[in-house]
DNA sequence: CGCGCGCTCGGG
DNA sequence: CCGAGCGCGCGA
């Protein structure tokens, strides 16, 4: 037989199929080791044929992977395909996408491990005087039965095989798989539904229309809907994908899963060890586990006859890829839906414009839940005008409103969180005299002063410099910091505050995913009583004694260079000010602005989604911005300079000829700098488009494939979140 | 004339 | 991606 192969090379050039020989009753989807070029590389049969075109003495042959049966299912390779005819991207490198990356680097440690238990009973043994060893273990498998051989062997040295060799025990390997969250298999049964919650359960299933959107207030019970579609699905012998920002991968949340639905549900997690996420990722291929659970990656899983595919928190900007493959988490779930026959359920308490557009116009369902199941209302949002504060003379970050909030939440015994917006703004050290900035060698940014370790660094690439004493440029000592950073504000807090217990937690608090919870945890259990802190605290959580929320800097993200920075911000408030009163006591949040006739922040204040998304919608028409138009940025990035510049023309060419060809379809069509131009070392350029019409998208795709080469990456990316 | 580096090409 | 093969430029 013949499998058509594509190689685990990341490149272009070797993007396509090679032909092999390989044993009858290879299937597709099979991972292969095939000798390619002098070695061996990894790689996957696409597919499978009789004979081939290739000429005899060429052919060589593929030896499978030990994995039992084909990695990739059906599912996986039709995906794979759409994929790649989408993205324009090796192939190798989406297949990828579909394999725990254990699987790939070879590390994953051995599953099967050997068990051994006693074949005669004790009495009818006979050791030796020396052979201590053998005896201890005989009688600790007496006593403790079936044991893990290494483990035995630890205890009593050389026992294992001394006694195999008499035929005193028996061996037996077993399939091994680790359990991340052992001790919690209890399946707990499910909440009853109120009636707003099974009707809309009831208008999901019966509509006719593929994807559906639940548009519903914080706390008013769109998780409780996700399970019970879920538990359907279950008893209908289907299995289901839920899909979660990595924020929301909470432990609670997960051993409320695993509390509801047991082995049943695998979870798919960033903090899991190597070796959990493979087995996690195995049990869902092996049909033992039914039910995805993860962050964007867990689109990809193995699972087959897929009866729902959820999206909680749908306008979350964690789905969409940064790197590599920079697929759309709900393009692939779409495709899945289809391909499976099933619902795709997104979720949002403030839906993206995109989709609630797309559900207005009747191209999605649409079902509002308007009620909190608890019926606590939501907390107040107070603004206060910074303009004021300042002609008052008040020069610190807290206005007096937040001061007045803040002692009472504080004096009654309550916990507050002051949120600060720091994206696109850092505490940088400037000049005085000459207005030199410290920036980074290699990435062109300006450094951020750390004040624990009294040093700059570049929150580009990490890179880490001394303190200033003077000026380099001109030897002035008069340097000063600009910018507002969570520290700084702890600090002021500190001094407004002696005797309040405060927290930090941004970037630099929290070293990997652990610091994460360490500091939630801690402020959970009231080991704090103010928590500071940007983006992460925003989601997520619960913290009921937390009864006032600030926000410091509500212009920050109004005012971001981006078109979407008023639905980011409409976004960030209603999170944030969710965070607020949680329990018993009614919530308050203080919202400091400098600009607050703003209607995004007039509409927020009221929880108004409707009133925002007409403003917001018609001001995206006005000015032709997504989703009534596509913006396409083409980044050229390398370390060479004039090869970089050499593949910017490379493209910019045909773009142009493009854009000439089709000026009916553009908007706005230019060459230019990145606005960060160099990030570690690397020169970028970027062709910048906005398009009306998107049957110009697979000519730019593949204009990009074309281009890209050894010196110099070329990456298109649609509507991105950041334009650095 | 010989070696080294950079570019091109092929890999089944 | 990686290695082989080859051409051209430079030094002796």
């Amino acid at each position: 037989m013949i499998a058509e192969v594509i190689v685990d090379i990341a490149a272009g050039e070797t993007d396509r199929i090679f032909d092999y020989l390989c044993d009858d009753g290879t299937e597709a989807g099979t991972r292969v080791r095939a000798p390619f070029g002098g070695k061996v590389v990894p790689g996957f049969v696409m597919r499978v044929k009789e004979s081939t075109d290739v000429p005899p003495e060429k052919l060589k042959r593929v030896f499978p992977s030990p994995d039992g049966m084909p990695a990739l299912n059906r599912e996986c390779l039709y995906l794979a395909e759409k994929l790649t005819a989408r993205y324009r991207v090796p192939k190798a490198l989406v297949l990828r996408l579909f394999l725990p990356a254990e699987m790939r680097t070879g590390k994953v440690r051995e599953l099967k491990k050997t068990y051994v238990s006693l074949a005669l009973p004790l009495e009818e043994m006979t050791f030796p005087k020396t052979a201590k060893n053998q005896r201890g273990a005989a009688e600790y498998l007496a006593g403790h039965g079936e044991t893990e051989s290494g483990f035995l062997n630890g205890l009593f040295p050389g026992s294992v095989a001394a006694l195999e060799k008499k035929g005193y025990v028996r061996t037996e390997k077993k399939q091994l798989l680790r359990d991340p969250y052992k001790g919690l298999e209890g399946t707990a049964p499910g909440h009853v539904l109120t009636p707003d919650q099974s009707a809309a359960e009831e208008k999901i299933l019966s509509d006719g229309r593929t994807v559906q959107l639940l548009h519903g207030v914080t706390g008013s019970g769109k998780t409780e809907i996700y399970l019970s579609l879920i538990a359907r699905c279950l008893k209908e012998g289907k299995s289901a994908i839920f899909l979660v920002p990595e924020i929301s991968l909470t432990p609670q949340m997960l051993s409320q899963l695993r509390a509801r639905f047991g082995r049943n549900a695998a979870i798919m997690h960033s903090g899991l060890s190597a070796g959990e996420r493979f087995d996690e990722w195995w049990r869902l291929r092996t049909g033992e586990a039914k039910i995805a659970i993860g962050a964007r990656s867990a689109v990809f899983v193995p699972l087959e006859n897929i009866g729902v595919i959820i999206v909680d928190e749908e306008h979350d900007s964690s789905y969409a890829s940064e790197s590599a493959p920079r697929y759309n988490t709900f393009d692939v779930a779409y495709l899945r839906a289809k391909y499976n026959g099933c619902k795709l359920v997104l979720g949002s308490a403030t839906p993206s414009v995109d989709t609630y557009k797309r559900a207005v116009e009747g191209e999605f369902g649409l079902i509002r839940l308007e009620k909190r199941i608890n019926k606590r209302p939501l907390p107040e949002i107070e603004i206060a005008d910074m303009r004021q504060e300042v002609r008052r003379g008040n020069n610190t970050a807290f206005s007096s409103p937040l001061r007045a909030e803040l002692e009472k939440c504080l004096s009654s015994g309550n916990q507050a969180i002051l949120f600060l917006n720091r994206r696109g703004y850092s505490q940088t050290v400037i000049c005085k005299e000459c207005g030199y900035v410290a920036t980074c060698e290699a990435c062109d940014v300006s450094l951020t002063y750390h004040r624990d370790e009294d040093c700059l660094k570049c929150h580009y690439c990490g890179a880490r410099y001394k303190m200033l004493t003077a000026c380099p440029e001109c030897g002035s000592r008069k340097l000063t910091y600009a910018g507002t950073g969570t520290q700084r504000i702890a600090a002021e807090l500190g001094k407004m505050y002696p005797s309040a217990r405060i927290l930090r937690m941004d970037n630099d608090t929290t070293s990997g995913k652990e610091g994460h919870y360490k500091i939630l945890k801690a402020f959970s259990e009231r080991q704090a009583d103010i928590l500071v802190g940007t983006q992460m605290i925003a989601k997520g959580h619960d913290f009921p004694a937390v009864t006032l929320v600030g926000i410091l800097d509500a212009d920050m993200s109004l005012h971001f260079s981006d078109y979407r920075s008023g639905e980011r911000t409409f976004q960030l408030i209603t999170q944030v000010a969710g965070r607020s009163g949680r329990a018993e006591e009614p919530g308050k949040v203080v919202l400091q602005t400098f600009s607050p006739e703003n209607d995004v922040l007039r509409f927020a204040v009221r929880y108004d989604y409707e009133g925002f998304y007409r403003n917001e919608i018609s001001l995206r028409a006005a000015a032709m911005f997504p989703p009534f138009s596509k913006i396409v940025r083409v980044l050229v990035s390398g370390e060479d300079e004039k090869k970089t510049v050499d593949t910017l023309r490379a493209v910019y060419l045909p773009l142009e000829k493009l854009y000439r060809e089709n000026a009916d379809k553009f908007l706005f069509f230019n060459r230019m700098h990145a606005p960060i131009r160099r990030i570690q070392n690397k020169f970028r350029y970027q062709v910048l488009m906005r398009i009306s019409d998107t049957s110009v998208l697979p000519e730019i795709y593949d204009i990009c494939a074309e281009a890209g080469n050894r010196d110099a990456l070329v990456s298109v990316e649609e509507n991105p979140a950041n334009m650095t």
